[in-house]
DNA sequence: GCCTTAAAGTTTGTATCACAAACTAGTTTA
DNA sequence: TAAACTAGTTTGTGATACAAACTTTAAGGC
């Protein structure tokens, strides 16, 4: 029979948000709406190729949208939180939130 | 074995802490200021190996006060946050919520 | 044209680390 | 004596965060 423990049945907190870079870059995209590489590299201090997998990871889970177009004759890629990004976002805090209240 | 150190500064979450399977054990100490090994291991629902090393981790930084003796003849193993963890956990909390404090 | 530098990312190698299985040490039960 | 239980610890491994090296395209001298 089951137990009545009231132990997280998975992971309580999500770790692709959890991990320290990306919630960085989550909190960011969340305020931003919209930012593009350079200025998550400038906002988070993280390395080109950190970042570069740090979005890729995201990209694939469906939390954020990736835009690649051509400025200036130039690579330039926007990145946004999608609807399933902010809602595991919002997901996230507030487990995180249910965790450590306490005092 | 590594020298523990802890919380370096400048560090926006201190991965000791932030780390999900210790903030759930630290969340529980900082609410029963004192528990002890199979009280955790039935919070938290780790095995017991992980908590084993997760303590030692968190004893190691200086986070965690360790007091071993032998109960009705077993070993057992209490627990509580020192006034660093106490510290440490706090400055966490408020870095987490200024990271994810959008407007 | 040819070299050098720069921008914008991506790929690769490595070191760390979380996890559970296996193990240790002692105790109780049959 | 042996089997089973309690209370942890040690070990092997798979995942992954990180930065260095690489790729690609463009622009600036000469």
């Amino acid at each position: 029979m089951t137990t009545a423990k009231a132990a997280p049945p998975g992971q309580p907190l999500d770790p692709l948000i959890h991990e320290a870079s990306r919630l960085v870059i989550v909190s960011v995209l969340a305020e931003c709406d919209i930012a593009d590489f350079n200025f998550l590299l400038d906002t988070t201090g993280l390395t080109r190729g950190n970042l570069s997998t740090h979005m890729a990871r995201l990209v694939a889970a469906g939390y954020v949208q990736e835009t690649k177009e051509f400025v200036d004759r130039k690579p330039h890629t926007d990145y946004r939180l999608s609807a399933a990004g902010r809602a595991a976002y919002k997901r996230y805090r507030e487990a995180w939130r249910r965790l450590t209240s306490h005092s």
